[in-house]
Formats: C-alpha cells, structure tokens, sequence
DNA sequence: CAGAATACGTGCATTCAGTGCAAAACTGCA
DNA sequence: TGCAGTTTTGCACTGAATGCACGTATTCTG
C-alpha cells in the first residue's frame, strides 16, 4: 500500500501514462474525433482491446485524473472547523484547489484545448462535475445537519461549482486575467455580499 | 410563415411527434439502452435512416424541446427593465420560466426519469446548458456594458443557472416540495442576502 | 393541368466505439 | 521449474452515426 510493489504494478502505471501521453499527442495533432482508439493502442504497442482495460472510453482518457479533484475540494473542505460558515468554508475550500489548478496550468490548458473542440469530451467533464455536485451535497448536508428536505445544502454546492467552473474558464480564456485563486474568492465575495 | 403552409411541413411535424411519442415509450418500457433506434423506427412506421433526419441522435430526441427553453429565459430577460440590476432581473426571469416548468411537470418528469437513468441523455442536458450559459453570459456582457475582462456576466449566468438546475433537481426528487417558482425566488435571495 | 425543379425518404455500405468471451501470455511465488 | 492468478489479446458482434445515390412525392411555373 506504500510502495507500488511489483514489476506488474508499475507496468499498469507505465503503460497508463503512456496511451495518456501518446493519445493527448495525436488528438493535438489529428484532432479529437480523427484519432482512432485503434491508432492510439498502435502507437502506445498495445492492442485495440486492451485499451479499454486502462480506460472505459476516449473521453475519459483525457479526463483521466477528473477524480482526484472532487478528493481535493472533499480534502480541504474536511479541515475547515466545524462552527465555520458554510459558505465560507465552500470558499476557502475552492480557492486552495484553484491554487492547485494554478500549478498545473499547463496540463489543465491542454485538456481545456481538447475538451473545447470535442463535445463528447466536454460532456463528459459536464457529468463528472454533476458527480462532484451531488457528492458535496451529502457532505454539505451532514455538515448542516439538515434533511433531504432542506435545499440549501444542493443550492450551496451547485453555486459553489458555478463559481468555480466561471472563474476557471474566464481564467483560460482571458488574456492577463488576475490568478484563479483571486478569481474564486472574488467569485464567492461578490455572490456573499452585494450582487448587481 | 404564418400558418404550417403545405402538406410536406405538417407530414413533418406530426412525424416527429410521433417518433417522439413512440420512443418516450419504448424508453419507458424497455429502457433507454435496450432501445435501438431500429426500433424505434420500425414502431414510428419509418426506415431506421429517416430517423436521422429528424434528429441527431438518440440523446436529442428526448429533449427535443431543450432550445426552447432558453429562448424563453432570454426572452423573459428582454422584458426587465433596463436598469433593473442584473441579479434581480436574472430572478424575475427565471422565476417566471419555472412557471412554465411548473405547468408541464408532467411533460418534465418524463423526460427527467429517462434522464436520470441514462448518463449519456444526462450529459447532453449539461451540455444543452453550457450553450445557454454562454448565450446567458453574451446577454449579460451587454447588458451590462462590460468586456470580456469582466468575470461578472459569466459568473451571474452560471450562478443563476446553478441555482435554476438545484432547484429542479429539488422539486423533482424530493415530495412535497414548495412550488418550483418559489424555490428558485428563494434560491436567488438566498444568495443575494445572506449566505450561512 | 402538365412537366420541370426540388425536397424528402430510403436502402446500402461503411466507420468506429464499446462489450463479451475464451485462449494465450505473462508475472509472482513456492 | 512449475503452478496459480492476472492481464493481454484476438475475434465476433451490436449499435450509433454518416455519406452517397436513387427513386418517389411535392411544390412551383407556365
């Protein structure tokens, strides 16, 4: 559980970053839709079916490590104390994951280039983030001890991921826009506090 | 261009009704995946390559009538005051749209259950959205006399079409929910008063 | 009302994503 | 080295979606 273990372990992990490498290469070059997963495979030196072992479909190739992210908005949201404010936490929450966005620019923008040429890819992101939505919910809805009648709890999570998805795509596509961070927090302040 | 004119237009019209008809229950009954759009052809009385014709793909029959609701938001939005400050303008509006929503709950929960059953149809909703979210942001910008600098016609238009879905996702799954045209007025003030 | 122009339905072939299954290849371990 | 468990792979198949060409029904023109 520590170290990766085996020869067999690293393999899986080697091979995985290899179609992802290798794919994300060719959909720049070809094009999304003009890329084939049999072409992928080929230029990866696995077969067509064993694809599908590493990855249930060309769309979740290129929004591979999508999980990790709900993870990290659960993470941070787990160590703001109790007593705060839930929207305050939702703020302090999302602006330490925007600065983990921040880090990673590059690889976030070429996935951004991706999804903004491919629908199918960008509906997918679309789903994942529903996910994400009905997940911080639940966790809303335990942190304020409400029922499933109480709307707040899907209301906070739904705003808080608007936010977050308003900041991060003006922050793609502006030239000189300020820090996603910023953004976020200036996001969240402008809904908490005056809205014109 | 007022009245249906031809035979060929009203053939049309009644036939994509009728797929439509045929497929919500087949969709029904069988399940959206278990459902070929071969047979749903055959039970519409036209050849499987008609189908296309009429609509793009599986996902899109079932919200067929998904552009007209932004063109009513929008429409909605023309009606406010100029000076009205945006945020109460995007709240009269949508509360005025959930009317409508609330008049064919019947005709929505329809859809909804296929929806919730399938991911694919799901996605295409969120990507439906995403389209109105940028014509939403588009309406705004100018409204509000600002450049693509501004961060705010964006943020307005995801918030309050977060703020839109939570609501309908609420007022569909949970019983005896208020009306949905209360809860989205509830859900903007919410947001622009005081958020705990 | 006849015949030309056009739009529409349809069949056929094809591409490609994705799945199930069973055999073969490989890895880790005794 | 050989055994057990896992992974890769090939093969066949389903079903969505598209391109193309042909025939038929409709609309328009005179």
């Amino acid at each position: 559980m520590a170290e990766p273990t085996g020869l067999r372990e690293r393999n899986k992990r080697e091979r995985r970053r290899r179609l992802e490498d290798v794919a994300l290469d060719l959909f720049e070059r070809e094009g999304f839709d003009r890329t084939t997963i049999e072409q992928i495979a080929a230029a990866a030196g696995i077969a067509t079916r064993t694809f599908f072992s590493y990855f249930a479909s060309k769309d979740d190739l290129v929004l591979a490590d999508y999980s990790d992210r709900l993870a990290r908005i659960l993470d941070q949201l787990e160590r703001r104390p109790a007593a705060e404010p839930s929207w305050d936490a939702l703020r302090a929450s999302f602006a330490a994951v925007a600065a983990d966005y921040e880090s990673e620019a590059e690889h976030i923008r070429r996935r951004f280039a991706i999804m903004a040429s491919s629908p199918s890819v960008f509906a997918r992101s679309l789903q994942l983030q529903a996910g994400w939505e009905q997940a911080l919910t639940e966790r809303l809805r335990t942190r304020l001890h409400t029922g499933t009648d109480d709307p707040t709890p899907r209301l906070f999570a739904a705003t808080a991921l608007a936010v977050m998805r308003a900041s991060l795509q003006h922050w793609l596509t502006t030239p000189h826009a300020p820090a996603l961070p910023e953004l976020v927090q200036q996001g969240f302040q402008r809904l908490a506090t005056g809205l014109a």
